[in-house]
DNA sequence: CAAAAACGAATGAATGTTCGCTTTTTTTGT
DNA sequence: ACAAAAAAAGCGAACATTCATTCGTTTTTG
């Protein structure tokens, strides 16, 4: 029905955004005066790496200067080299996620086809973007309080996008006469929500061993029984 | 098939646990030494709601007791009558809110019935519990970060009592024929994310105008879906 | 008039940020 | 090919600010 596993995402992820350590060098070196693109992209790394990791254990607002020079081992005056204020370390986070979810999901070449394949395919490839940036979405979901409206407002946008383009797949699809969905909104909601539910508790699934693949399988034969599609 | 309604369900509530104020008096007065059972409560109502109001824009962490004396009216000396330091503050709701939780979701009188039945009812009532005490669950799962690990191993607990007793429900439905679900678990967890929905995101249903029972109906259609309850 | 509640300036500890300095890397001139 | 010089990256003690908390006093309540 759909043929796209994880394994296959990740290679089009990489061709797509390389990687997300360079991506934050790519937006950001020019304002920050940052030469080196090598050193910087690795520093970038065991810093915003350190960042999740203490927000994942007390929280980003709680989390001191220090306690991050220490847990990356780079130097008081080393980190501010990488941002200019702490309030620029989530929006530099945010800012990339952005950017890599905008490159990746509108990546969908296939417009205009089967409304019921789209749905899978958008499904499918939400939750392998997230299964990539997990520590991102989480962050992202959890820390968005700390951000200046504008930002706010730019994420905020993109859920409500996403919503909408899973509410109007499932009206084309009752529309052809492949589902009989009667409450279209209300099962948008919640497929939205069992997206979240992917990156928001991943620790959940790697006690059961599952993986993102068969949490995506689980996902479509639910978004059918929700949408009454028709065998 | 279920006469349960918020109408309905408030009442059981308020003879269960009268308020949440007082219930925060109940259990702390005698540590903190609060005389006046009248007085106090008014305060917890006033102060509580201002910790609802700061750490729903900027966060717990980022809430200064300044910011907090402001919004409540109470003087600086005046709040450290009411809790002992800062984190005691979360650790106040947190507890509250699982004793609340306790007793009206244990309140089930009816067991051994239909196990359809017996779910209907536990995720109606859920639904009407969050939706009595949003603020509460929305601060619970926002800021549990700040808690010692003691209570944040309890809340973990009863997120997975809820989310067994689901389970249990749905295999013993699927024992007795009622159902035929192939993927119990993954159902379990989804509709536990489709009850935490309604108090994440309670903006989005105020805004579409839909009530706590519309919200009910619509749940409980879709689990009927996802177990494939036989009509 | 006691006892309880409320006040708010004062205190000390902790936090984000800076800046003069050292070390490492890159560029340049021969 | 190599040293000298310039540029970039890294360091951490010092600074000003802000925060949670206290306590002597005043106000309110029963």
């Amino acid at each position: 029905m759909i043929n796209l596993s994880y394994a296959t995402f990740q290679t089009e992820f990489n061709a797509l955004v390389a990687d997300e350590w360079s991506c934050l060098f790519d937006l950001n070196h020019e304002k920050l005066n940052l030469k080196n693109r090598n050193t910087a992209t690795k520093k970038f790394q065991t810093i915003i790496e350190s960042v999740f990791i203490l927000s994942n254990s007390k929280g980003f607002q709680a989390m001191t200067m220090r306690d991050l020079s220490q847990q990356s081992g780079v130097s008081m005056g080393g980190l501010y080299k990488y941002f200019s204020n702490k309030t620029q370390i989530a929006a530099m986070i945010h800012g990339a996620l952005v950017h890599m979810a905008e490159i990746c999901l509108n990546n969908t070449e296939t417009r205009d086809q089967d409304p019921i394949f789209e749905l899978n395919e958008l499904l499918a490839r939400h939750i392998y973007l997230s299964e990539r940036l997990k520590k991102w979405f989480y962050f992202v979901f959890m820390e968005s309080k700390c951000l200046d409206k504008q930002l706010k407002e730019k994420i905020m946008a993109s859920e409500q996008y996403m919503e909408a383009t899973l509410l109007n797949r499932i009206n084309a699809a009752n529309d052809q006469g492949l589902s009989q969905c009667s409450n279209p909104d209300f099962v948008a909601a919640m497929l939205k929500v069992m997206l979240q539910e992917w990156y928001l508790k991943p620790w959940k699934y790697q006690q059961k061993n599952i993986s993102a693949d068969q949490y995506v399988a689980n996902l479509l034969f639910s978004a059918y029984q929700l949408l009454g599609v028709k065998s």
